[in-house]
RNA sequence: GCGCGCUUAGCUCAGUUGGUAGAGCAACUCAUUUACACUGAGAAGGUCGGGGGUUCAAGUCCCUCAGCGCGCACCA
């Protein structure tokens, strides 16, 4: 008897002497599988921000995909797991100046370069850390190929397909309305805002011969046309680009009445003012008619010389004073106390979004693309899921990404922050330049904005394979096999690594998108460390085992659902570690001194294959969970419930039988272990080495999936 | 407003192409040192959110209502 079977299963002791010994192994890298792996299989991980530590939502993941990757390398697919993290520009940036805050830094007392230098020793930080505690989940990546969004080779990925794009006219400059963000003091896209409903006052002022109404009265310094709908009878005596005069905040101005089916005759009065520079719907007015647009709000929040006696005073400080001074003007006609207004704040830094026309870089998403038959870069998102070439899981998000396309504007990319890519773009006077290196003549200075992070995360199927340059693990392992995010990055990032890899190389990223969905504390709330509920995945693997961990995270939850974590479950499962533990030591025990014969078949045995065919199905067809409580089912409930009970009253005897029973116990308990190692790898691998009692090559986790059923080839198309 | 989900045992959730309702935890009754107490045997617990429809057959498909969650949107 092995001496390790003679105590409890220990994880602790386990887990990091198996993880060195799959690491010396090589077989995380799918160059050294064995000759049989032929069928390429990829999968990149979504690179966690380097902005702390992992929590147990990165568990989840880690726990789906490498029990996904487990399975294709013992079906005998040359397999490859990139890992990666990603510098997360905004989020990174602001966690940092945080700290410095802390210290009574602030960013611009110490100079970009400095900053930068703080950042990155902040950013190498955390990545150590997440590095260790992805090793610690069990996860098979392939270190060798490691990268990071923002090293030397994505930045050539970065500033390559930058060019590209800027070449074919899709990135360019302009003036327009952009989402600023007066805390992080930078420009963000509108998949980066979250709207927050907040109760406020509604106005309703006199203007003119109208009543118009506002929540937002500190904007309307400025507001010279009057919009009504040219069906609304009330006002149909009014001309469309009828001038009038009417008294407003500061004394007399000459107002534009402008007639636009925009207008919601059913909303307040029917009228309203614009002010086109703060206003995405406001701008998109003015442009049509070729109004006057002026900045009132600049860009700390605080009103412009063109607010009269109210200018540098902060927005918020100045709406009441203004109410008050209409109402001594007798123009204010009422206030409604229970308005809820919906207000966009920024993700990362929670300052209250205020609309700009800035001068920022934007990829157009709308503008035919000659080469690719007229197609937009929207079409060319939109096709290959309408196609079928890639599959999303569960289907229903298909329509959910359909819907998001239908409403997508230019994607801004520029952001005024230091931390990131820096726009490969130069000036000079009047000149522009674009390209991977700078202009070695004089004079030239490069743009200082840097990247939208996502920008070069939307790379990341190609640029971890090597691209721009064409090398053979992106001819091997590219378009990739599959893709695993939460769902809540769908537009984020799958959206866009369709986005780029359809334009850049003209072909999908990945096959199939299995989304996963979050994990909430046990009382369904997200975790997050301000409402102090979080939870590092390394305390409950100290706890309790990597294995248990995985184990209770994949089954029991559809994919796509969001579940909430009870670590009563984990407990559950590990236990489950020691039940397998112990069967090992009966089965050992009983058939010590026997012949063991592989090729028995009996029904024991038949029983047995149908349900590995069973699970085997549900591995293929993305059904996880199932599988995983069916071996769970099998193993504890079946097998040593029953079958192992019975079979001490049969080996007792001795007989022909008892040998039979023997080999079937043996055979069937191997390939148990074989079907629970992309679940539990670690207490399986262990087991594997006691059974085997073979030299350091013979590892579970390349050995075969059992009775050869798993897929060794791609999915038909 | 538009869209997408969810509602199944006390709790947390599974339930694949429609074919006699499942698991884990909790609670209940027994077994008491067995490969395993990180255990075993057993019993209990559900008109599958309400209503209607299709079908030989509906938790599953269709319609409708309600509650909850999420996403998107230009209600000034």
């Amino acid at each position: 008897m092995d001496e390790r079977l003679l105590k409890p299963y220990d994880p602790k002791e386990t887990e990091s002497k198996i993880y060195k010994l799959w690491e010396k192994s090589g077989f995380f890298n799918p160059n050294n599988l064995p000759e049989r792996h032929k069928e390429f299989f990829s999968i990149v991980l979504p690179p966690p921000n380097v902005t702390g530590t992992l929590h147990l939502g990165h568990a989840l993941e880690d726990s789906i995909q490498d029990m996904i990757v487990r399975y294709k390398r013992m079906a005998g697919f040359k397999t490859l797991w990139v890992p990666g993290t990603d510098h997360a520009a905004i989020a990174t940036q602001s966690k940092v100046e945080k700290l410095l805050e802390k210290e009574g830094i602030r960013k611009n007392d110490i100079g970009r370069e400095e900053f930068l230098k703080r950042v990155k020793i902040f950013a190498q930080n955390s990545h150590d850390g997440i590095i260790s505690q992805i090793k610690k989940m069990g996860a098979s990546l392939d270190w060798s190929r490691e990268a990071f969004t923002l090293d030397e080779k994505r930045n050539i990925a970065v500033k390559t397909a930058f060019k590209q794009m800027y070449d074919d006219g899709l990135i360019y400059r302009g003036n327009r309305m952009v989402n600023w963000d007066p805390k992080g003091q930078t420009v963000i896209s509108d998949d980066e805002i979250v709207y927050e409903e907040k109760k406020g006052k509604f106005y309703t002022f006199k203007y003119g011969p109208f009543e118009i109404g506002t929540a937002r009265p500190e904007t309307k310094f400025g507001d010279k046309y009057v919009v009504i709908h040219p069906d609304d009878k009330r006002y149909k005596d009014w001309k469309h680009m009828q001038k009038i005069t009417v008294e407003w905040i500061n004394g007399p101005i000459e107002a534009t009445i402008i007639k636009d089916e925009m207008i919601d005759m059913g909303f307040g009065t029917g009228v309203m003012t614009i002010t086109p520079w703060h206003s995405h719907e406001d701008f998109a007015l003015a442009e049509k008619y070729k109004l006057d647009k002026e900045q009132i709000i600049d860009k700390y929040g605080k009103l412009l010389p063109i607010a009269g006696e109210f200018v540098g005073m902060k927005i918020g400080d100045a709406r009441e004073k203004i109410v008050e001074k209409l109402k001594e003007k007798g123009l204010l006609v009422s206030v409604d106390e229970n308005y809820v207004n919906r207000v966009a704040t920024a993700e990362r830094t929670g300052g209250t979004i205020e609309p700009q026309i800035m001068l920022q870089w934007f990829i157009n998403v709308n503008k035919p693309i000659k080469e690719r038959g007229n197609k937009t870069l929207k079409d060319l998102m939109r096709e290959p899921i309408e196609k079928g070439e890639i599959k999303i899981i569960p289907e229903h998000f298909e329509k959910v990404y359909y819907h998001w396309i239908e409403n997508l504007r230019d994607w801004c990319i520029s952001r005024q922050i230091w931390y990131g890519h820096q726009i490969p773009v130069w000036y000079r006077k009047n000149e522009i330049y674009c390209g991977i290196e700078a202009p070695t003549d004089k004079g030239w200075e490069q743009d200082p904005d840097t990247l939208d992070t996502w920008f070069s995360s939307s790379l990341w199927t190609f640029s971890t394979l090597g691209w721009p340059e064409k090398t053979k693990d992106l001819k091997s392992f590219h378009p990739t096999s599959l893709i695993n995010p939460g769902y809540e990055i769908l537009f984020f990032w799958v959206a866009r690594m369709i986005l780029m890899s359809q334009f850049l190389i003209g072909e999908i990223p990945f096959k199939t998108v299995f989304l996963h969905g979050i994990l909430r504390d046990k009382n369904g709330k997200k975790f997050s460390k301000s409402s102090g509920n979080n939870i590092d995945p390394v305390e409950i693997i100290e706890k309790y085992g990597a294995d248990a961990l995985r184990m209770s995270l994949i089954s029991g939850t559809g994919s796509g659902n969001d579940s909430n974590y009870d670590e009563n479950k984990v407990k559950g499962y590990k236990n489950f570690a020691n039940k397998i533990w112990n069967i090992t030591r009966f089965i050992l025990k009983n058939i010590k001194g026997s012949k063991y014969d592989p090729s028995i078949s009996n029904n024991l045995t038949e029983e047995f294959k149908i349900i590995v065919e069973d699970i085997t199905s549900d591995m293929d067809n993305y059904r996880f969970h199932l599988a995983a409580e069916k071996i769970y089912q099998y193993i504890w409930h079946k097998f040593a419930d029953e079958i192992l009970e019975e079979s001490k009253k049969i080996i007792k005897v001795g007989d022909k039988q008892a040998e039979e029973r023997k080999s079937a116990l043996l055979l069937i308990w191997n390939d148990c272990i074989k079907i629970l190692h992309p679940f539990m790898p670690f207490v399986t691998e262990e087991i594997w080495s006691i059974i085997k009692k073979r030299d350091k090559d013979d590892l579970i986790m390349v050995a075969k999936w059992p009775f050869g059923l798993a897929q060794d080839k791609p999915e038909k198309k």
